[in-house]
Formats: structure tokens, sequence, C-alpha cells
DNA sequence: ATGGTGGACAATCCA
């Protein structure tokens, strides 16, 4: 069973390498976030076509948006945190999927360590954990949190980190609430099978030739429970996506369970 | 050098 998380950056100027994208890696399930897409615009037919499931959550401003690809129907969805449904739909997704709990997110990215957004972030990291906490069982779910965490958890995952510290992605508060989501038992599946530094998810469009001089960000991430993260058999970046035209600034992270699909 | 690029929507806001 391969499960794959995509910051797309509008999934409308991606949907043609998105589209290969599938039909090389034939996925079962695909989290993406940054769709940038009203409900009303998203591109269901074209994936439909190819028989993927969707199911999306966008803005009419077109900001944030998250969807998840699969190859079956999930057994159940549902939008956003129970308590405020409404408000944070378009950056959280949970699937029941063939025994598994999937979780996408697009965690708001902080603006600046002073700035109200930033607390928000840290309200959303603690959200997630109280969500999991009362729903779930760390050692019997089978649960998968994915998405784009904006958290740069450790010095391994940024290319020069005295440099960028302090950063909204990679300072002490976001550290230490990704801390606690792994302490209540969420495992780090890239880093299990990718122990090297220097791999990254991001790269910032701004900064000149950022993919070649290893300018990037590991902010994209797949966490599991004990009883998926055991079956985990492999991880990847896919930076070949990135050569493509028109590539997003992020690169789809994938990981592998031996599991029923 | 408070820059740079790319995406949303249509003047700026966000990453």
């Amino acid at each position: 069973m391969l499960i794959a998380t995509f910051n797309c950056n509008s999934i409308r100027k991606r949907m043609q390498i998105f589209r290969e994208w599938l039909g090389h890696h034939r996925p079962d399930v695909v989290a993406l976030q940054e769709t940038k897409v009203s409900d009303s615009s998203f591109p269901e037919k074209e994936l439909e076509e190819d028989g993927w499931h969707t199911v999306f959550a966008g803005e009419e401003t077109g900001r944030n948006g998250v969807a998840v690809i699969t190859k079956h129907e999930p057994d159940d969805v549902s939008f956003g945190f129970p308590e405020d449904p409404e408000n944070t739909r378009s950056r959280l997704i949970h699937l029941s999927y063939r025994g598994h709990e999937i979780v996408n997110t697009y965690v708001p990215q902080g603006k600046s360590l002073d700035a109200p957004e930033f607390q928000f972030k840290l309200s959303w990291l603690r959200r997630l954990l109280d969500f999991f906490d009362r729903r779930f069982s760390p050692q019997e779910t089978k649960l998968l949190l994915t998405g784009d965490l904006n958290v740069a958890p450790t010095e391994e995952d940024v290319h020069d980190s005295r440099k960028v510290w302090p950063h909204v992605c990679h300072c002490r508060g976001v550290i230490d609430e990704f801390h606690k989501l792994t302490e209540w038992g969420l495992r780090d599946v890239f880093r299990k099978h990718i122990p090297q530094s220097g791999v990254y998810t991001f790269w910032d469009y701004r900064v000149k030739n950022a993919v070649d001089r290893k300018l990037g960000w590991r902010v994209d991430h797949l966490l599991a429970t004990p009883p998926l993260a055991e079956i985990s058999s492999d991880c990847f970046v896919d930076t070949a996506m990135r050569i493509k035209e028109k590539p997003s600034d992020h690169a789809p992270v994938a990981a592998r369970f031996e599991d029923f699909s």
C-alpha cells in the first residue's frame, strides 16, 4: 500500500504532471495540500475519469485547500476539527480507509514569530494532538498523520539550522509541539527509512537554484502509530517531479506499507 | 539590498 503527501501549490496548475504521477505510481492514497481552488472548481471529473475517488475542501478565496485521492472509496470522511468544522475544513481531512485512519492537514505556516498567526499555528498543532488523544489509541489504531506540517523538526531537516533559527517552521515552539505528537506515539516514517540529513521536500521559489544548491526544508511528513509504522518498508521523495514543467515548490513524499490494498 | 518567484484574484495577500 503506497501513501503519498504532496503540497501541490494549486491543483489546477499541477493537474497535468499530477495525473502522470498518479498513473506512474498508482498510489492507494494521496494527501494534497494548498489545492487553492473552490469546491465548485475542483478538477474532480478528470480524476474520476482516471478511476480515482476524491474528497476535497477548499475556500472561495482560493487559499489553502486540502484533498485526498484514493484508489478505493473511503469508508468514512470528515472535515476540520470537530469543535470548529466550518473554519478548519480547508486545512484538515480525516478518512477511515480500509482499516486505517488517515489525517491530512495543512498546518498554518505562521507568518512570523510575533504574529497572531503563529499562535494559531501552535494551537493547530495542539488541537491535532487533542483530536488524536480523544479518538485513537496509539498502540491499537493504524493512524497516519500526513501533510504539510510546516515544521522542520531537527537540524537535519533544514539546509542551515543556525542560519534560519528561529523561523516559524524551525523554532522551539513548533518543535516542542511536534515532539508532543511523537511522544504520544506517532513515529517519523520518513526518518525510519532515510536517516541521512539533507533530504528535503520544499524549496523556496525565491531562492535561485535552491534544489541544485540543496537549500531546502523537510516540512512534509508521514507520521504513523506503531502498528502502522512497523509495517512500513520504504519512503521516498519524488524529486523527478521537480524537473518537470511548472513544478510545485514542494515535492511529493511517499511511503510504502506492507498491507492490503 | 527587508530583495527574490509563483499562485490566488484582480489590489494586494500569502508562502
